[in-house]
DNA sequence: ATTATCTATAGATCTATAGATAATGC
DNA sequence: ATTATCTATAGATCTATAGATAATGC
């Protein structure tokens, strides 16, 4: 009935193969270090790590539970990742990295606010498939609210990101005239943005109860009407 | 510049004196068990672990670290709440008792929906005085959504019951002709509610640069003058 | 030669219990 | 008599390092 749902979990990035581990684009053409062996080690841990900080946080997931999940001892395992921060902060890059690609799939190259609240839209929908990747932003924002968390930065940087979107976007919008004069384009991004984490914490706690993504959509279409000339 | 800031922390129900430990409305005229010197070591010892706990998470904040900070060995902390379940349920439940108490002060008996909007905004109001407070809240609520958590059910309910107050309210401005009809209710309380919660997020990773209150006072008046017949 | 991995172990926590002693208030 | 508190300690983690051995790929 309650505790743990039926719910999908996966990643963005899961899929990309052994590009995952910490390659990154390095200007050079030699594609990842080391042998494959020891890549497929780095993507194994990065996929594993990424599930244990989202369900325990930072604190509370453990490099021995992360290295038995991953079929390495823990000397084995700190071999890849220098120690439990240099981890989470490879974990955390990651998943940036895979949700800015994602998003600029969705939005393309210099969006409108139109542009930008659908990609938000269509990052909505992605995310019903993503509980854990949720989570995992949620848990890491709030750990790190208080300060002295490797989290701290990525996850402020996340927001302020998300809102300078929406403020470049509907200035395109003005000028353009997709949108009506007088518009608060500061306040109009903090709301946009609240309404997209507010209604993932409500769906957090209750995946089946709170229609997220649908319900997220139909308010974009009416805050759009609300926005034309 | 970034890190620690300079802003007031309290929690509610901090100042109610000695009746903060585990007396509540017991029935009998009693009041509170044991000894004054016991009553106020249990008194130190929640508002200790409610810090703690907001800073940390249930997994990250310890006994030790709670037991020094209230002047007690840690035997001396587990005399008075025998494990740290019963600590953190008490810490919870003492939490939700104060919030409760402050806000039916605010709406009284059976608000209209405007009545619960407004009651809402003078919440957050208070809360700018309480940044720990509204930390605690989402710090566990993020902690206990995978399961497993002795918060997930608190954390649930709070939620249920904000979205509950607004569709009651809301159900009796209708039958008093305070707004309109054609308005789905469940949809809006789920608004309200991720309104809140979403500016909260945003807040707590940046209390200068969010003006949560104000702006969440503006956004519920537009949305009286849009709801109203 | 470089990379990947292991066994063994140090040293710091952490939660909780056993059992004794001191303070409180009828 | 009841309540409050302590010292001592068990037993389970946890992160990280030292130092050795095995696999990889030029």
């Amino acid at each position: 009935m309650s505790g743990s749902s039926p719910v999908t979990r996966r990643f963005p990035g899961q899929d990309a193969g052994e590009d995952a581990a910490g390659t990154g684009a390095d200007a050079a053409g030699r594609r990842g270090r080391g042998y494959s062996k020891g890549r497929a080690a780095r993507s194994r841990i990065l996929r594993v790590a990424t599930e244990a900080f989202a369900e325990r946080g930072y604190r509370g997931a453990s490099l021995a539970e992360i290295a038995r999940a991953s079929e390495l001892s823990m000397p084995g395992l700190l071999h890849h990742f220098a120690n439990k921060d240099q981890l989470f902060a490879a974990v955390h890059e990651h998943l940036e990295i895979a949700d800015q690609r994602l998003f600029d799939g969705f939005a393309g190259e210099d969006p409108s606010g139109f542009g930008v609240l659908d990609a938000f839209v269509s990052m909505a929908r992605m995310n019903l498939d993503r509980w854990e990747y949720v989570q995992f932003t949620h848990l890491i924002a709030a750990e790190s609210a208080p300060g002295g968390h490797p989290g701290a930065h990525t996850s402020r940087e996340h927001f302020r990101a998300a809102r300078q979107l929406l403020v470049e976007g509907f200035t395109r919008s003005l000028a353009q005239g997709e949108i009506r004069t007088g518009v608060d384009l500061d306040r109009l991004a903090v709301e946009v943005v609240a309404m997209v984490e507010g209604l993932q914490n409500q769906w957090l706690q209750e995946p089946e109860a709170i229609a997220y993504a649908e319900h997220f959509a139909t308010w974009v279409e009416d805050l759009k009407a609300s926005l034309r000339p």
